[in-house]
DNA sequence: CGGGGGTTTGAGTCCGTTCAAAATACGTGG
DNA sequence: CCACGTATTTTGAACGGACTCAAACCCCCG
C-alpha cells in the first residue's frame, strides 16, 4: 500500500493518459490503444502536499508512481543519520520500478519537495501490461539501463572532488530537469531544494555548501539567489567540471 | 567488437552451458533447453590475462560477458584523473548490461584483475533470446534492478563517512564474493584487489587505506597480510558499520 | 643480487566538519 | 499589512581527518 500519509484523492485525473501531456514522453508511449487504456482504468490518482512521504525506506513495494506534476526526493539514510539524496525526479518521470521488478523493499524514500500529482500503477496491474505487451517490457529494460541516477551520484559524492566542483557537477547534471536558457549563454536554475537538501545530494553540509556557493558568486560562475540561480555562462561549468589532467592511472 | 587487446580463444569452452556450473545461477538458467541450445551455438568463448581490458569506457557495446572463472573490475575514470571503482566482478556474473539495454556507450572499464574465462554473446544473438523467451526478458528486468552495485558506492563513497567506515562497509560488500567462513565467527578473505584499487573503490588513497587498514589490525577487527584478510569476529563488523545515531532527518 | 612496483610510514598543509551565534527568510495570526 | 515566532541560511573560529609530497621499506621476479 501507498504511504499511510497520502491524501489519496478520489476526484479523476484531469486527462485520461491518452491525453497526458507526458505521455508521448515516457515509457508509457509504446502501449497501443487498448494498453493505454487497460492502464487507464487501473492507475489511482494520488495528490501529495510538500513534505509527505510517497513511500518509505524499507517498505514493501506495490506498484509504481507515474510524476504528473511536481518535484520528489529519493534518500536514503545511513546508520549514523546522514542523509543522501540521490535523486531529484520531476514530472513526466516514473518512480519504483526498482523495487518493483527486483521484488525488494524500498531502497530508498520518496519524498515530495513541492504539491504533487500522480499516478499510481498497483502491482497488478503493471505485471498483466507486462504479460500482454513484450515490447513494453523491453522498453522498461532500456529505462531502467539509462537510469542514470546512480552514476551520476559517483560524481556527486566523490570524497576526492572539492565541494564546489561537486557543487558544479549537480549543476550540471539538474540542467535538463531545474533550469532554463538564458541566451547567449545563460541559465536559469529554479532548483525545488533547500540548502540542506542539496548539501545532502553532495555528500556535505549545509555550512560547507554555504561556503562553496559564496566562492561560486565572487568567481562569477553562478549566483544563487534563494532557490534561484543564474549561470551567466555554462560553458563555464563544463570547463571547472572537466578542467584537470585526464593522465591514465597506473594500474 | 571485444577490446582488441582479447586474447580471443578458438578452442571451445570446457562445457555446454547445459553444464557449465553456473548456469544453474545464474540468469540464463530461465532458458528452456532450445534456448540453451541456441544460447550455446551463439556464444564465444575469450580469454584475458591480467591486466588486460575487456572492454573501455565509451566504447560502443557489441554484448554481454558472462564470467566463467576470473575477477573484473568496473572502473570509471573522471576528468582529473581519479580512478572510481565501483564494482567487483566475480565468476558466475555477467557484465555488460546496462550499455548493452541503454544502447549507451560502456559507462565503465572492464579490466581483467586475474586472468579470465568469458562467454561473450554477441549482441544479435542476445536479441533472439528477448524476443523468443518473454520471461527470459523479465528475469533481465530482474537481474538489473537487483544490482546493488550503484547503490552500495553510496556507502563505499560516502565523504560524510571516515574512511575505516567505508573500509568495513567493502568487506561487508566483498563478504559473499571473496570470503570464506572461519568458524565460529570469523571470515578470511582472498582479495583479488591491490591496495591502490580499494582504495579506488572507497574513494580514498592507498596511503590513507594504509593507515585505515593498520587501524583495524590494532583494534583486532581485520588483519590485513596482503590480499589475505582475516576478521575474527565478522559481528564486530556489523556494529562498527551500523553504530552511530540513527536520528531521523529533520527534513 | 640488483632492480622495480607496490606498500607503508612520516611530516606538513589544506579542506571540511563541528559547534556556536548572528542574520535572513518564511508562515502565521492578529 | 504588519508583527512575531520559527525555521532556514549564513558567518565565524577552532579542531580534526584526509591529502600531498617524500622517503623508506618490502616483496616478488628476473
Amino acid at each position: 500500500m501507498p504511504s499511510l500519509m497520502s491524501t489519496k484523492s478520489d476526484r479523476p485525473l484531469p486527462q485520461s493518459c491518452v491525453d497526458c501531456w507526458m505521455h508521448s514522453r515516457s515509457e508509457w508511449r509504446v502501449l497501443d490503444r487498448a494498453g493505454i487504456t487497460a492502464h487507464n482504468r487501473s492507475r489511482v490518482a494520488m495528490d501529495f502536499q510538500a513534505g509527505h512521504i510517497i513511500f518509505k525506506q524499507t517498505e514493501e513495494s506495490s506498484g509504481v508512481y507515474c510524476v504528473e506534476s511536481g518535484h520528489i526526493l529519493l534518500r536514503q539514510l545511513d546508520a549514523f543519520g546522514n542523509e543522501t539524496a540521490f535523486r531529484l525526479i520531476v514530472q513526466g518521470e516514473t518512480v519504483g520500478w526498482r523495487s518493483f521488478f527486483a521484488d525488494e523493499p524500498h531502497a530508498a524514500t520518496a519524498l515530495a519537495l513541492t504539491s504533487c500529482r500522480i499516478c499510481f500503477i498497483p502491482r497488478k496491474a503493471l505485471n498483466e501490461l507486462l504479460d500482454k505487451y513484450p515490447h513494453f517490457t523491453r522498453q522498461l529494460l532500456k529505462t531502467l539501463a539509462r537510469d542514470r541516477g546512480p552514476a551520476e551520484a559517483l560524481l556527486l559524492r566523490s570524497p576526492l572532488l572539492p565541494v564546489n566542483i561537486r557543487l558544479i557537477h549537480l549543476l550540471l547534471i539538474l540542467r535538463d530537469r531545474c533550469s532554463v536558457l538564458a541566451p547567449p549563454d545563460g541559465l536559469i536554475f529554479d532548483l525545488p531544494l533547500k540548502r540542506k537538501q542539496i548539501a545532502a545530494m553532495i555528500g556535505t553540509r549545509s555550512e560547507t555548501l554555504s561556503r562553496a556557493i559564496r566562492e561560486l558568486k565572487v568567481n562569477g560562475v553562478a549566483i544563487f539567489q534563494g532557490r534561484r540561480v543564474s549561470v551567466p555562462d555554462q560553458r563555464r561549468l563544463l570547463e571547472i567540471a572537466h578542467q584537470g589532467t585526464t593522465s591514465p592511472p597506473a594500474n
